[in-house]
DNA sequence: TTAGGATTCG
């Protein structure tokens, strides 16, 4: 049989080769001499999927690498096996395994040689009377489904892992898992020999296992960058602990570690040169990312300088431009990532001579750099650090100091000592996406000259941080100018309200009032729906009512005929709780292509308010359908049809007709789709809702007062109302902007005045015929935002 | 051996 399998334990191949083959290094491999007794051994470290040629000859190709002679110029060759043994080879040949060739042509051809790689390669088949011969050791032979020692039973079976679900882990095993990370302690110094990382993983079995992983080399522990990210553990040791599963690193752990983002490239972070990765492996890799996508919460995106506030922590992307000692047990770093934090920052005191880092760099960035203190465990990692690397720092706290002293307040960081909640300092590659966002910024600040930066700076300083004579002076202004502004008619001149209560509708005017008081109180009730198409404004719709919708349409099983489609890719999974919940996700592509999931539309059957929620956090659009005989449809139209961010996007039932979900095909065709609602509403058939904001302003001046109503989308509060219900940064600003429209508990001579534009109409009924008011063309002052 | 997730002295 020309390819065999040899068991080899420790190092000794069981059965023996053929006496008169002899070991032959790379080195002296050359055209044209006689190699018939000769063998090559290596380890595959590449492997190309199995081919035909045109002949239809099936055709592998691998690259082996010496196991020895590592250290020389060349130190690897592709072998290109053909025919049967090519076809045989595919099936049994791993990344990391030992191959010996024997009975190999050797051809030299005129391409480009790879850095390492031999100039010729070898020419393998069963009728140029080569032979192969793959060793499979004792530890790979435990794990495979056959275990037996009989050679020919061997043959016939793959090795292959097998990964343990994190549900059926048990006491005093060793095994492979996949997981997603949950919770993880970049590697930190323990108390004892090794560097330690603990890792929280989680699987779609929602069973969490916490590792705690021990080694005296760095590299070898998992190159964990963020929650979410995807890890392959090789024989990791499972234990009880407190009544739970732990992991714990045993002999020949491995890990790799991967991207969690649905639709990144699969490729695994690993300090091994060998490792085996196969087409099944980046299957699972997919399927897991898509599970994590709505089972697992990732953070935002991180904290950037120019967002900190006082108290609280946060995780830092920066680059190291100083480090310096501070004393015994902290440890100062000079970090910066481009933007300004709205702080004065402090500077912790150092001697100059202990200040490491380019001292014109540090001057020139001295309004952006900040100083963070690390402290006692972070220390030792800290002074390792090389000025210009990038950094990922966990849990920083930011510290307002208590302004006792005649200094204005400043913010703090610190990263204290301990390695509670992932508390610790990573450094992140190059080759990481976030820091190829951050370089590419880093650089379009440095571009900008110094001086730019200089007034910059201390432009900020001087508009975050009046005085009180400048607040003093801004409440005047508010009194004598006013808090509302007129985008249009600047050239019409006042008129008194009494006028305006005299005269006959439709007119429009420009008045000066004060907004003595305002309906809704409670500002999130004046959002509303509203139709222009039959003008009609309705109130949002709760949360209750979308969850009724949803668990309505869950109890219908998606339709597995719907699930090839090629205007969308369909992924299913059914949840292991009693309900047994089945659901479907189809992504729509662009170009036969998943998009990026920032870019992706995609349509969800059977999902949870829960879920469907996560989904909007990664991914572009999100539309909740069912499943019938031979399409997928909208729910209710009481749900929105539509979530795109934040936001829920609704449509009008009376005047919306639904089409067919194919018509989303058409979008999706677009050079570049942008799925704005308004469009896919309009393919959908569907009347897209306006949130609007609406309320009554009781205005007053000397003459009189009159009621008017304010019909907003955006322009007055310059807030979108679309917003406003699940921002409370948005609420906040607006219940503000309220405030000095109108201070609660102020007299009516002492409320700022009002600038608006307001037009009168008629409103008849059977009875009599009403006069109603309603501003326009007005926003807010822009000093009042 | 180390850690065994669950913030803050500085």
């Amino acid at each position: 049989m020309p390819v065999q399998l040899l068991k080899i334990i420790e190092g000794q191949s069981e059965t023996p080769l053929p006496s008169h083959l002899q070991k032959e290094d790379l080195q002296h491999l050359q055209e044209g001499c006689d190699h018939t007794n000769k063998y090559i051994q290596g380890i595959v470290t590449l492997s190309y999927p199995l081919t035909k040629l045109r002949d239809g000859t099936d055709f592998f190709k691998i690259v082996l690498q010496e196991s020895e002679n590592l250290r020389s110029q060349i130190n690897s060759i592709n072998v290109l096996i053909y025919g049967k043994m090519a076809e045989d080879c595919a099936k049994i040949i791993r990344h990391g395994e030992t191959l010996i060739v024997a009975g190999f042509k050797v051809i030299k051809l005129p391409t480009a040689r790879e850095e390492g790689r031999h100039d010729c390669h070898l020419d393998v088949s069963e009728e140029g009377g080569s032979a192969i011969y793959v060793s499979v050791t004792e530890m790979v032979q435990i794990i495979l489904p056959c275990s037996s020692g009989n050679m020919t039973c061997l043959c016939s079976v793959s090795p292959k892992y097998v990964y343990t679900p994190l549900d059926h882990l048990k006491d005093g095993t060793v095994v492979n898992l996949y997981g997603v990370v949950k919770f993880f302690k970049p590697p930190y110094i323990s108390k004892g020999t090794d560097y330690c990382s603990v890792v929280t993983l989680v699987d779609p079995s929602n069973v969490k296992l916490t590792c705690s992983l021990f080694s005296g080399n760095l590299d070898s522990l998992p190159k964990i960058y963020k929650v979410g990210d995807i890890v392959r553990f090789h024989r990791i040791k499972i234990r009880e602990y407190n009544g739970q599963m732990q992991g714990i690193t045993s002999g020949g752990f491995a890990s790799l570690t991967f991207d969690g983002t649905v639709g990144a490239p699969v490729v695994p972070r690993t300090s091994s040169k060998v490792y085996t990765f196969m087409d099944e492996e980046q299957k699972t890799i997919e399927e897991l990312r898509i599970w994590a996508a709505s089972n697992i919460s990732i953070s935002g995106p991180a904290a950037k300088l120019s967002g900190v506030q006082p108290m609280l922590f946060f995780d830092l992307t920066c680059q190291l431009v100083g480090k310096a000692k501070v004393d015994g047990s902290s440890f100062l770093l000079k970090v910066w990532d481009g933007t300004k934090c709205p702080y004065p920052t402090w500077k912790v005191p150092v001697e100059a001579k202990d200040l490491e880092g380019e001292k014109v760099l540090l001057h020139q960035l001295r309004n952006l750099v900040v100083d963070i203190l690390v402290y006692d465990n972070h220390v030792q990692l800290a002074e390792s650090l090389k000025i210009g690397s990038f950094l990922r720092i966990y849990s920083i706290h930011t510290k307002l100091s208590s302004a006792d002293n005649e200094d204005a307040s400043h913010i703090e960081f610190h990263l204290h000592g301990g390695t509670c909640y992932g508390r610790g300092i990573g450094v992140l590659p190059e080759s990481n996406p976030d820091v190829k966002e951050l370089k590419a910024f880093l650089e379009s600040v440095e571009l900008r000259d110094s001086q730019n930066i200089e007034s910059m700076c201390s432009m900020d300083v001087d508009s975050t941080f009046g005085n009180v004579t400048d607040l003093e002076l801004h409440l005047q202004r508010c009194q004598q100018l006013s808090v509302t502004v007129l985008t249009d008619h600047q050239d019409l001149s006042n008129t008194e309200l009494k006028t305006i209560t005299n005269s006959t509708a439709p007119q429009q005017y420009r008045i000066r009032a004060k907004l003595k008081t305002y309906k809704p109180q409670k500002l999130h009730q004046s959002v509303k729906l509203h139709c222009s198409k039959c003008n009609s404004l309705q109130e949002v719709p709760d949360r209750d009512g979308f969850d009724i919708i949803l668990r309505d349409s869950a109890s219908t099983a998606p339709n597995p005929e719907l699930h090839i489609a090629s205007w969308y890719e369909t992924v299913t999974w059914t949840t292991q709780d009693q309900n047994q919940r089945q659901i479907a996700i189809h992504f729509v592509k662009h170009d036969e292509m998943l998009q990026h999931p920032e870019d992706t539309l995609l349509m969800i059957e059977g999902g949870t308010l829960k879920e469907i929620w996560k989904l909007t956090k990664r991914f572009k659009c999100v539309i909740p359908v069912r499943s019938t005989e031979d399409d997928l449809e909208l729910l209710d139209l009481s749900a929105p049809f539509l979530l795109q961010g934040n936001v829920k996007y609704y449509g009008c039932k009376q005047c919306s007709t639904p089409k067919s979900m194919k018509n989303l095909s058409s979008i999706a065709a677009e050079q570049q789709p942008s799925w704005e609602p308004t469009e896919i509403a309009q393919v959908l058939g569907i009347e897209l809702l306006q949130y609007v904001f609406i309320m009554n302003f009781t205005l007053v001046d000397e003459t009189g007062a009159l009621n008017a109503y304010l019909f907003d989308h955006e322009k007055f509060f310059q807030i979108p109302a679309s917003e406003i219900l699940t921002n409370d940064f948005l609420q906040q600003k607006m219940q503000m902007t309220m405030n000095t429209l109108c201070p609660p508990g102020r007299k009516l001579g002492d409320l700022p005045w009002l600038e608006c534009f307001i037009r009168s109409y008629n409103v008849r009924d059977a009875m009599k015929n009403q006069v109603y008011y309603q501003i326009f063309d007005t926003t807010v002052a822009e000093d009042v935002v």
